[in-house]
Order: C-alpha cells, then sequence, then structure tokens
DNA sequence: CAGACTATCGCAATCAGTCGCAATAGAGCG
DNA sequence: CGCTCTATTGCGACTGATTGCGATAGTCTG
C-alpha cells in the first residue's frame, strides 16, 4: 500500500501539491525550512501557492510523514519523520550547532518522566546554552 | 548609579523610548509579548514605532536586563532577567502548560555538562511532549 | 553651552507564516 | 462514466517580527 492510498484510507486526498511537497521532504538531505520546500517545488510548478506549502507540511506531519524542529529561534525546519531522533545544542555565544545522539536525550526525559509523568519530545526544540569552547561568562 | 548611568557607562544611550520598554517589561507581572510591550507603550506614546520597540528589547536583553524564551512555538515572550529560572513543559496534544522548577531542569543540564560540556540553558525554550492526561499515542 | 560623533529613531519595505473565501478537483458511489 | 460531496487549492489580505536607510537626538569634549 503506497502512501497515497495510506493518505486515502485516512479520509485526506492524495494531490500533485501534497506530493511534491511531500518528495521535496524526503529528498532533502537533513532539516530543510518551509521557505526552501517553497522555493524548490515552485521551481518545476510556480503556479503552486506558498501558502499550500505550508498548509501540506500541516497536513503531512499530522499525517506523520514529516515532523518539524526548531534549531534557531527564526524559523521552522522539515525532515522527514523516520529520522534518528537526535538533538541540537546551540551555542549563544558563538553560534555553534552540535548534534547529540538519542542516549543523552533519553537520560533527560527519563528524569521528567519521573517528576512530572510528563513524555518529553527533547528532539522538537534545539537547546540553547554556551558550548565548551566559549567562556560560560562572556564578556563582563 | 542607576539604570541610565549603567547604560551609558556601556557606551549605550539611555533614551525615552528606551526607558519605556524597560518599564514596561519590569512592571508585567509574568511573561509578556513584544507585540504586548509595543501595544501597552504606544498606548501612551503613539509615536514610537514598533520595530524601535523590538530593537530596545534586543538592546536591553544584551545589556542583562531583560531575558526572553520561548513557550509555544511562535511567539517570543519577554521577561526582568531577575526573574526566577524555571521551565515550561508544554503538551502537544492537549495544549497545558505546566511550570517546573529549577532542580529538574539543573539535573538535565548536569548530563550535557557531563557529556557534551555544554552550559544549557533548559529554560529558554518550552519542553514539547505529551502530559501525564492525554494518551502517549494519540488518535490511531 | 556649542559642536561633533554616532547610537537610536521612525518609516517603508520585506520576511515567514496564517487565514478567509470562492473555485477546483480528488474520491466514493451507482 | 457521471454525480455528489467536500478536501484542497490559489488568491489576496493580514499578522508578528525584522531590516535598510536617512533623519534625529543623546553624550562627550572643549
Amino acid at each position: 500500500m503506497g502512501v497515497g492510498d495510506e493518505i486515502r484510507a485516512r479520509g485526506r486526498r492524495m494531490t500533485v501539491q501534497r506530493g511534491l511537497v511531500l518528495d521535496t521532504v524526503q529528498r532533502a538531505r537533513h532539516h530543510i525550512t518551509a521557505d526552501e520546500i517553497a522555493r524548490r517545488v515552485r521551481a518545476k510548478h510556480p503556479q503552486i501557492d506558498p501558502s499550500t506549502v505550508y498548509r501540506n507540511l500541516e497536513a503531512l506531519e499530522e499525517l506523520g510523514y514529516v515532523t518539524h524542529s526548531h534549531v534557531d529561534d527564526r524559523v521552522t525546519r522539515w525532515h522527514r519523520a523516520e529520522v534518528a531522533p537526535h538533538g541540537h545544542l546551540v551555542c549563544r555565544s558563538c553560534g555553534d550547532e552540535t548534534e547529540i545522539g538519542p542516549a543523552v536525550l533519553e537520560a533527560m526525559a527519563r528524569r521528567l518522566r519521573a517528576d512530572h509523568a510528563f513524555e518529553a519530545d527533547l528532539a522538537h526544540s534545539a537547546i540553547v546554552g554556551i558550548c565548551r569552547r566559549c567562556p560560560v561568562v562572556p564578556s563582563c
């Protein structure tokens, strides 16, 4: 059963636009912004409106095919739902960005599960702070 | 030495606009959005442009008087720099928002310090996930 | 206090994203 | 295939936030 059938089985429709958006996200190596997805889709199909891209990303996320996360404060980034969960550490001083594995995230999540019965998705937002190469108390 | 002198001592200027923005943030009970700050400032001084408010928040953050954090994916919220650090747990299913104390955050931060020598500010972004009252695998 | 230096301001334009709405077009059914 | 139902689309307007730029006005120096 293809993606189209899965989508139809859930009462949604498989449109050209939806297919193109999903395809673009799948094809992208890592994270990609909605804006970039729109640019790529519109490169071949200029009549497709950016708002359609945004709406499809939302729909595809609901359907479980794509996910979004926030690595800087500004833009939302999208990726395939199946990619291995990993977190991001962003240094507020030098802007350096490090990926971290699921083990550390799981260890941290365990704490929230124990103390607050909360099932955290720590990969959703980057964790900001000061990286190992920057002084912890900067410029004072 | 007042705030004005401190600011001047660091080569910045103390303007009416900057004073009003700082004052509004100090006066606000908890977090407040930039938009709301702009609205309040403009209520009495309509000639002050929203962009000035945004730029002053940035400047005041750099100067250490205010801080911002993100509790949902979209809006930035501002508060006095001195408020006790605390985290937010946001349920992606029901939207429920819980404040958590610094102890849990510190325990989690310890892990990142140990494994990645990264000094995390876990209060900066809300942690999304599924709260205790919602099923962990929703609507399938 | 006058003059110079430049941080900051207001404005207009832009960016990333959202929303309401009328028109379009997938999907199920006979 | 033709019909109907409604999810989805494109458009245009709009929101919250940001930026470039010329004008304004704090601050320091003499």
